[in-house]
RNA sequence: UGGGGCGUAGCCAAGCGGUAAGGCAUCGGGUUUUGAUCCCGUGUACCGCAGGUUCGAAUCCUGCCGCCCCAGCCA
């Protein structure tokens, strides 16, 4: 989502950003997750040309910049070790101390530094740091670590470097080195930017950048925190960074969320420095609105009921011409087989209809969208009393577009013909936390949604096996639903559901239980 | 209890001394062979609280309250 805001700021306001990766710990970076963003940010419609950059291509600048730090009495090598660092810094409300190396002559600096750098002594042994002022409130600068030892190879510029500068330094002056007009970040780093224009004073560099900072996007119902996210991934509760309930642009994209919707998204949620908490809603309704005017309709049913046309011919089978788009006849049309036995969705049959529902229940009529209307003349039922086959009949002057009767009947439901069924794999995703802000749970295990994940068999139109990983469709009445990227197949359908449409009739519905369990 | 930030409607968010935009959500209504879309309409916001300055304050001042961040040789 900074990634997004990076750039879509840029976009509408200065001109260019610059993709930079701040390699500056040989330890942490991989190229496989350098090659992961790129895609990422390639994905969401991103160019950044030829600004693509990182910290490690100022390794030489940046090691001149600290002796020239050395050289002004403003840094200093130090010796001690990790846990005395630590304590000689202070707390929050305790001043620092001084260091006992502190006071190393320019000379014994120079020197020391250089045989950091040419790898004399071991990780941890000596440490270059700014000599600022030990008693700052601000315990960013309370002598911040400038540079450490590490006998690693570098991922880019593999062992001719011993030591490697802090993230702090690193990006200053990198924004420097670039021309950096706005450098934005987090509000964790407000309290950094006074050790940022320090750096900028001191060493003043033709470009002067500055640092602004924004909060964070959360979203309501996720975590964000790189830490847990990867939990999840770990401890196998989700299938992988892509998984579709993972907020990673990898699982939106993967779940079906187009790139503009994202944006638009990030757009919507605004600039500023409040901490935010955002209703899934709000993301939700990018999705349905991009994906509403851009994807095709189709039919499919998720949980399947068979229904018979009593007095429609064995073997007869018509097709049934179908807009791709109800507002836009220029996506054209298809055309649908129908016959006697179809699929219908469960949830469009009632046997005790409560009296605004208008689907189908005994002795009701209903359209088939693009068929025939129907009536329900029997229910079948299994030995222990669960609906298992609907008999209807169908009026043979509706048929759909022939005009030849204006009768009108409340309802319509989708329904797909059993013999050209196309099965698939349905993935129902839901919020993976069951609480507003699972960053405040102790243990987000505990809050987890079980139930964030329901794989049905549903039954597809047979126009929907000709569709190509990542590609979004409306199955009509339902949702927004996209051919998984991953695990699709010619022999297995993989579909993902993106979002529901938005449902008044469950709204209703939900209401009247609130009612009833008032009562 | 050191320092840095933030508080405008359920969720976001404009506004920056002249009498509170907009989006999402909600709730009504209309169109509809998707209970979708679309279209109309719908909010008494003690502008965190309390004082003060002013003809006039969400905007300026003071005090208070609440929330977030900071003690990596991580970024």
């Amino acid at each position: 989502m900074s990634i997004c805001l990076n750039f879509g700021v840029s976009e509408e306001t200065f001109g260019h950003a610059y993709l930079r990766f701040d390699d500056t710990n040989p330890i942490k970076e991989s190229e496989e997750y350098v090659s992961a963003i790129k895609r990422d940010v390639y994905w969401l419609g991103f160019d950044w040309k030829e600004r693509l950059t990182h910290a490690s291509d100022y390794f030489d600048q940046l090691y001149s910049a600290a002796v020239t730090l050395i050289e002004g009495g403003l840094a200093y090598v130090d010796s001690l070790n990790a846990d005395e660092i630590r304590e000689y810094r202070g707390t929050l409300t305790k001043p620092g101390r001084n260091s006992p190396h502190r006071d190393r002559s320019i000379e014994e600096n120079l020197d020391l530094f250089e045989r950091m750098r040419k790898g004399e002594f071991a990780d941890g042994e000596y440490l270059l740091r700014a000599k600022i002022d030990m008693s700052s409130p601000n315990i960013n600068l309370r002598d911040p670590v400038l540079y450490r030892i590490r006998h690693i190879v570098h991922q880019r510029t593999g062992d001719i470097w011993n030591i490697y500068p802090m993230y702090d330094f690193a990006h200053t002056m990198s924004d420097a080195f670039e021309g950096i007009t706005h450098s934005l970040c987090t509000l964790e780093f407000e309290d950094h930017r006074p050790l940022y224009n320090w750096f900028l004073d001191q060493l003043k560099p033709p470009h002067l950048p500055r640092q602004i900072e924004f909060s964070r996007l959360n979203l309501a119902y996720a975590i964000t925190s790189k830490r847990k996210l990867n939990a999840l991934v770990e401890e196998g509760i989700v299938e992988g960074w892509d998984d579709p309930r993972m907020p990673t642009i990898a699982g939106m994209r993967r779940r079906g969320y187009p790139a503009i919707a994202l944006r638009d998204f990030v757009k919507r949620a605004g600039v500023t420095k409040k901490n935010k908490l955002i209703e899934m809603g709000v993301l939700e309704n990018c999705v349905r609105e991009s994906l509403g005017d851009e994807s095709e309709r189709r039919m499919a049913v998720l949980r399947p009921l068979k229904v018979v046309l009593t007095n429609y011919p064995d073997d007869k089978v018509e097709m049934m011409e179908a807009m791709n788009h109800p507002n836009c006849p220029e996506m054209g049309t298809r055309e649908i087989p129908f016959s006697k036995n179809l699929w219908i969705e469960r949830d469009d049959f009632m046997e005790d209809a409560p009296r605004k529902f208008f689907r189908l229940k005994p002795g009701g009529e209903v359209r088939l969208r693009f068929g025939y209307i129907i009536r329900c003349d029997d229910v079948i039922k299994n030995d222990v009393g669960e609906v298992v086959e609907l008999h209807c009949s169908y009026d043979l002057d509706t048929r759909s577009g022939t005009g030849s009767s204006d009768r009108k009947v409340k309802g319509t439901i989708h329904w797909v013909s059993c013999r050209h069924a196309v099965d698939a794999t349905v993935r129902l995703y839901d919020r993976l936390f069951t609480e507003v802000n699972p960053n405040l749970a102790e243990d987000f295990r505990a809050v987890l949604n079980t139930r964030s994940l329901e794989i049905v068999s549903a039954k597809l139109e047979p126009s929907l096996v000709k569709l190509k990983p990542e590609t979004a469709v409306q199955f009509e009445r339902l949702g927004y639903f996209c051919i998984d990227n991953k695990e699709h197949s010619a022999n297995t359908c993989v579909i993902n559901r993106i979002v529901t449409l938005r449902d008044s009739w469950a709204k209703l519905e939900k209401q009247a239980m609130q009612q009833q369990s008032k009562i």
